[in-house]
DNA sequence: TATTGAACGCTCAAACTCAATCATATAAAA
DNA sequence: TTTTATATGATTGAGTTTGAGCGTTCAATA
């Protein structure tokens, strides 16, 4: 196995662990205890994640992850960015079967979300909690739940998936792109997202300003699968591969 | 498990409850009371709690200091309908699978659990946040999310629960007779219930003694099919048709 | 007053973890 | 093909962490 897979199988683990022993990833990726440490080295210098005695966790919230996350969201959230996830809201109708991902931008589209008569569909434990604040019809995924980002991801979830079908489906990515398309880091949850908009008859992706550019490692779909919807677009050439929302 | 997360976790258990006990904190991380005191010590030297006579306090809260000392805490969290949760999490170990259903007693479960590696299903929104909470390997089944309860009830549930086979199924009831079995008010979950229960090796029903007597509109399954966990049996004769365990 | 029990900190041995070193293997360069 | 560079796995000795045992303190109780 390449070093850098390993990294990001690493990676993975503590995405959806929080945590993780230095047994454990060498058991996860089949390297001995020396690789692992070394890895975890390199990792840590490039500050994706923080080394403690016997293994090493996810960095952020030094405790109370989620609370500390969603404080931190809420303080970052500026009007412009809200505008994105303002508009993604308006599109929904009484008629539409939604589905919803698990990610920040997402999230902030239920709090828009007016009353109607549409169903939704999320693997958001937390996305899932403000749609019903919001008395909307709402059913989850199954599957297993990743620590951190409390989305359910895995072979449950995608087993779930293939019994809906969506009239929209919004996603949110980590990275866009136009050689790579849209990415985000855990493949896991690339895989569901995938599904989901394979099931889906429109398919928009929201990302804030930011993301453009980035590259993170597991692939979603290519950018001509997806209309854009964001608060700012850097380059007008996106424009030439596929529907951009500019708002 | 490593120290840290044991830091996090003692940290998070004092979120919730205000104060624990050494032995308390024990159970929840599996680890022993020499460790734990180190731990107290170096969080209460970083300002993180407060160490009181017995165990930890958070710290800035109204009481500070002397005003509650650990015997009354101790009274405050050891509660008479408390102990038939304590009872039925202390059941479970590492090699179990087990299905938690959604109710109130059931929820009150997730707070005794200790650390371990058994994997956990749920069809229960707040009680699949409670078991991520401690670190604990958690599934969540599918389907239509019930306001209220945010309990996932519906053919989705009831066909992603066929899926699994569980060790040790813990249910909840509203009513319990010798006639009429173990009933609750909504079919959709009596039938959640009712399927979780023939896919489990062994089933227990959390019923206080407040439940005894009590009919409601929909049957989960005859009285002979759970082992009774209940703070106050109020009539012996339960005991001749099922296994009943008084806490 | 003496006794008892709970909680505490200390110490020690065992288990575990770590970084450094060395040998091997694999791939690129000469 | 030989050389060089890089990555990996094993080994080792040092350093940490952990759980158990022991003596002390303190307060309740006989």
């Amino acid at each position: 196995m390449l070093a850098e897979q390993r990294a990001e199988q690493i990676l993975r683990e503590l995405a959806q662990r929080r945590a993780a022993t230095v047994t454990d990833l060498c058991q996860v990726t089949g390297a001995s205890e020396a690789t692992i440490r070394r890895d975890l080295n390199a990792l840590a210098k490039q500050g994706k994640l923080s080394k403690v005695h016997g293994g090493a966790m996810l960095l952020g919230g030094e405790f109370h992850g989620e609370e500390l996350d969603m404080e931190t969201k809420r303080g970052l959230f500026t009007q412009e960015k809200d505008r994105a996830a303002r508009y993604a809201a308006g599109l929904i109708g009484d008629d539409d079967v939604v589905f919803l991902d698990a990610g920040t931008t997402v999230l902030r589209m239920a709090e828009h979300l007016r009353a109607s008569k549409a169903l939704f569909l999320t693997n958001s434990i937390e996305c899932a909690c403000r749609l019903m604040e919001r008395n909307l019809r709402t059913h989850v995924l199954g599957g297993m739940l990743k620590a951190g980002t409390m989305a359910l991801i895995g072979a449950e979830t995608l087993a779930a998936l293939r019994r809906y079908n969506f009239t929209k489906a919004f996603l949110g990515a980590n990275g866009v792109t136009i050689a790579q398309g849209f990415t985000t880091p855990d493949p896991e949850e690339a895989a569901v997202k995938s599904l989901a908009a394979g099931r889906a008859q429109e398919v928009y992706v929201l990302a804030d300003s930011s993301k453009f550019g980035q590259v993170t490692a597991a692939v979603i779909f290519p950018i001509e699968a997806a209309c854009i919807i964001t608060d700012r677009l850097p380059d007008r050439q996106y424009r030439d591969y596929t529907d951009v929302r500019e708002v």
